[in-house]
DNA sequence: TCCTAATATGTAGTTGAACTATATATTGTT
DNA sequence: AACAATATATAGTTCAACTACATATTAGGA
């Protein structure tokens, strides 16, 4: 099993995880759930996802689901998955993410 | 007023920043305390640390203090103070990072 | 006294994720 | 017919973190 140094997550890799965590999405989509998620603050270029979901795929962190053409309409999408191995990251990262908060909360009792 | 865009902090400039909050240390000290408060996840290269510094101070976050070359002992030591600026960017970090684990933990009700 | 670890600050060059800008095509609405 | 929204993708730039290197002082043990 690789390694854990690639944490902490980027914001835009925790929000695309996040986004699929229950339900597969396509590009577009997760764009959109993570607009909405984070209430307009992280607004993801086509750009910007798209290179991440291809890093993300080569790392087994996602896969792609319903590769044949046809997905009812006649329409180009591309649903994306989490694996085992994308949720185990996740949730590593919720956790170190939790011990953060927890830290900068009991600082403001003690001090130095 | 600066926009808020510089948000989220990377993981270097939070534990930077969280170390010098009360208390202003010189970089070597920092590097220590960040090992120390992350439980040794997080060990600071002096690269790293001395790049970070120089942005921030760029950024008027942090400030020298003790410019002066005698600190009692004839060590060559830079105290890194927080400014009120700083101040203000690292507590809208700590808020970011609370909604953040907030989120996730209502994710764990509902689905979606 | 010599050696080593810990303390202390810094620079040069590389890597890689996110960014902007651009391109293309389809679908739904007016 | 025109336009906004939906949908995917690449090229090139920027910037923070990284590795590796360089230098110097101080404390402690052999």
């Amino acid at each position: 099993m690789r390694p854990d140094h690639f944490l902490p997550l980027t914001e835009t890799s925790f929000f695309i995880l996040f986004s699929i965590v229950s339900t597969p999405k396509h590009g577009y989509a997760i764009i959109k759930d993570v607009e909405r998620m984070s209430a307009s603050r992280v607004v993801l270029a086509t750009g910007t996802l798209y290179s991440a979901l291809r890093r993300m795929l080569e790392d087994g962190w996602i896969e792609r689901m319903g590769e044949d053409s046809s997905n009812g309409d006649g329409r180009d999408r591309k649903l994306y998955r989490m694996t085992d191995e994308g949720r185990r990251i996740f949730n590593l990262e919720t956790e170190r993410l939790q011990a953060l908060v927890q830290l900068t909360s009991l600082r403001k009792a003690m001090d130095g």
